[in-house]
DNA sequence: AATAGATTTAAACTATTGTTTAACTCCTGT
DNA sequence: ACAGGAGTTAAACAATAGTTTAAATCTATT
């Protein structure tokens, strides 16, 4: 896995980038880039393989390194790639401060729920990348973390603090915020246990909309109840 | 990884299996499974190599071979062994039925919190096996479900559907549990990123206990609420 | 003690991984 | 036209994985 540290010669950038020669150039990369985020997706850091990547992209084993170095900073770039704000897309649907804060909760709530389950689509591809970090750090987890996960996180800090009438660094308020990012994960995540343990719960849409529904209302009723029966702890 | 199937050719067990000659025999078997099982806890299935098992268990590269057949036979092995009930210990301390639901609850939480932060103890060996096969099913899956998930997911039905007066299928009851089960498994499970987003949250053991009272008491909150406005869905 | 079978060992084997090399193609600027 | 570099390719390389082999060792029974 880990070969020696041999001579990494990384490819030497070209004086004329962003000249005529880039638009051809940047081809192979750019479908290098599709193809790994793609593949890091479904399969996390570790088991994708650059094989895999690159047959998907339709390019030679050797233009990873190439044009990247090595895997690693293959896969960072995917993310520098994948985790920035998509063409005419927010960044991670961060409901905006106008709504109520109940109302910001539930949305950013589907918005991630949605997305974890959404084939296909870009925003789903960043979703999997985050999940992937989350259990099998990949020594580019800070930089996820930074980058996606920290807005949500903070967004998410902001809103149940509003609600519990606690500021965004408590430590009432902080359980909550994992309690609920725990619940969304989970069911984005133990799919496969769950086809086990609940083999009609398949994320239908329908089911999709339950479940955010349910992962709200589950969650509001603590904080609620707690808005109103206060306790100074 | 897959290498061709060839002539596979497992232990011939010898016809005195049970006699003098099982002590000796038995002595590298079983290091190999308690090597086995906490490599296997720590690393999961895929990572864990069989040169790392071996050494653990001072013994040949070859004999898991030997005695097992291959890898995931050992794996099965290892569960069937560390899965079923230690030596007095009851097999995932189901809080008895006497208990009324909430309190029920609240030790199962307990247990489960506890136990996904035991160190170097065989009960967090299991549950660490089994935290491995929620997020990178192996093919054994299926049996840590059957054998270890599924009691504490029916108990736990029973303990939700008991405060919510709806059966143990109920589509509600069954959404609760997984919220709970959720949190519990991301409390356990998303400790490199929470390093990250909260550094001081160590899980020692005052901030364990901490964390299983929110979790009772952010769940609770839903089912008592639930239980008091009635609606029928 | 001798023998037969069970167990253990070191070494090799096969497959797969990420990476590198050297030749080759293609395009561009002079 | 042609020199030169960017891009691409097939092949090999080194490391590691699980597995297998054939010989050595141990042990229990005769």
């Amino acid at each position: 896995m880990i070969p020696r540290p041999r001579t990494k010669r990384t490819r030497r950038v070209s004086p004329v980038k962003a000249g005529k020669i880039a638009d051809a150039a940047d081809s192979t990369r750019i479908r290098l880039l599709k193809a790994a985020a793609a593949v890091f997706a479904e399969h996390g850091y570790q088991d994708a393989t650059v094989r895999q990547i690159c047959a998907r992209a339709g390019a030679n084993i050797a233009l990873v390194n190439y044009h990247f170095g090595d895997k690693l900073e293959l896969y960072t770039e995917v993310l520098r790639f994948a985790l920035q704000a998509g063409p005419g897309g927010t960044r991670f649907d961060l409901p905006s401060v106008a709504f109520e804060p109940a109302e910001a909760l539930r949305r950013i709530v589907g918005a991630l729920v949605d997305r974890a389950f959404e084939t296909s689509d870009q925003a789903n591809l960043r979703f999997r990348l985050i999940l992937n970090e989350f259990v099998r750090p990949s020594g580019a987890t800070a930089r996820v973390v930074d980058v996606v996960m920290r807005p949500v996180y903070e967004r998410l800090r902001e809103i149940v603090g509003a609600i519990l009438g606690l500021p965004v660094n408590h430590q009432k308020t902080r359980l909550c915020v994992h309690s609920i990012l725990g619940q969304v994960a989970h069911f984005a995540h133990a799919r496969p246990m769950m086809a086990l343990l609940w083999p009609e719960m398949t994320m239908t849409p329908a089911q999709r909309e339950l479940v955010t529904e349910h992962i709200a209302a589950f969650s509001l009723a603590y904080l609620h109840a707690q808005t109103s029966a206060r306790v100074p702890s």
